[in-house]
DNA sequence: CTCATGTGAGACACTGATGTCTCACTGCGA
DNA sequence: TCGCAGTGAGACATCAGTGTCTCACATGAG
């Protein structure tokens, strides 16, 4: 019998391929009854809201992960760089199960949610303040605008990989390399 | 009284503010009741197959403005990276009036709309793969990727916008200057 | 064996949206 | 002035999804 977890799992992979999923359809590809989703989930907003969490969770890990507060305290430029590089690739994994987190109204409309993005994205903007000052990341570029672009990126990789025109397994260089050095030629 | 055109016009803008919008919501914000916009439009899919279609009427009418075929054949580096340029911002301009379409599920599923698309990336790919000879974009990076990027960049963009992260005047430069050259130092 | 717990099936009420239809009104042209 | 085309208001049937509830059943622990 699937747990919890289970669940939670195959709600979010029922999501991704679809995300306007009723609670009937996911209930029926995670192999339940709507009657035991539901003691599971009050509402479908709570499980929207439960899987929000999950991705948050994961990203803070990332950020963990990477020591950011660290990194930016040290200022070197190597190890800045090299951190980026980790994080970006992380998050083109991460968002193979999480993409559809990324793009759902229920979830960016939850005040929670949106308050620890918050708290996520400064977060990460110290890191790419620090690489600012340390000379790996353009100066000329607004602080916020990094995040943007990198979630732009993951967009554009998810979508890339859902249509076939590249392999899922030269996402992660794809968007690395097109975010740090651009689609021109130098 | 509102004609079929002041119609698309208010219908657009409401869906680029709320693309979930209701017939009842579209007609309010348009100024009519619900009849009258039945009598314009059908059915609601109608009504964003036709709005899908007018974005891709504007698509292709940039493709004609920039000349794409004649400048491919051409293969001068320095009209084909101008040609580039002036594409990427009419983009970034059109994405305001028309970005809803590029998320919106109804429009997506349009198998009528999808192919057409399909045609329009195609004479894009042209432009493309004329710059990539050229040495004007990189030839590492798949055909198809640079489109998606592109792509990637507006939805960036549009939700920087929105969030106030960037200001609109900024838009088309940031998402010219990071798709070129990208986001890190050289 | 017995019982408690968890489950599936299905009925039910409710909500919000869609699309159709009727009817009365209004404004404009002939 | 008459008549007509277009409109708004609103009723209506329909549909899909949500969340609640009941009841029968199975399974595993004691």
């Amino acid at each position: 019998m699937p747990n919890r977890d289970d669940v939670l799992g195959a709600a979010q992979r029922m999501l991704n391929a679809d995300p306007a999923a009723s609670m009937a359809g996911i209930a029926e590809a995670v192999g339940i009854s709507r009657a035991t989703m539901h003691r599971h989930f009050d509402s479908r907003e709570a499980l929207l809201v439960e899987l929000g969490t999950r991705s948050l969770d994961r990203w803070e890990q990332r950020l963990d992960e990477a020591g950011v507060e660290a990194l930016a305290a040290e200022g070197d430029p190597v190890r800045l760089r090299e951190a980026l590089e980790v994080l970006v690739l992380a998050y083109v994994d991460d968002s193979d199960a999480f993409g559809f987190a990324l793009t759902d109204h229920v979830i960016l409309a939850n005040a929670a949610l949106e308050e620890r993005t918050q708290v996520l994205a400064d977060r990460e903007a110290v890191l790419v303040a620090a690489a600012q000052e340390a000379g790996v990341l353009r100066r000329d570029l607004p602080l916020r605008w990094f995040g943007h672009v990198t979630y732009g990126l993951l967009v554009a990789a998810r979508e890339a990989v859902r249509i076939g025109d590249i392999a899922r397994r030269d996402a992660g260089q794809l968007v690395l390399s097109s975010l740090l050095a651009g689609v021109a030629t130098r």
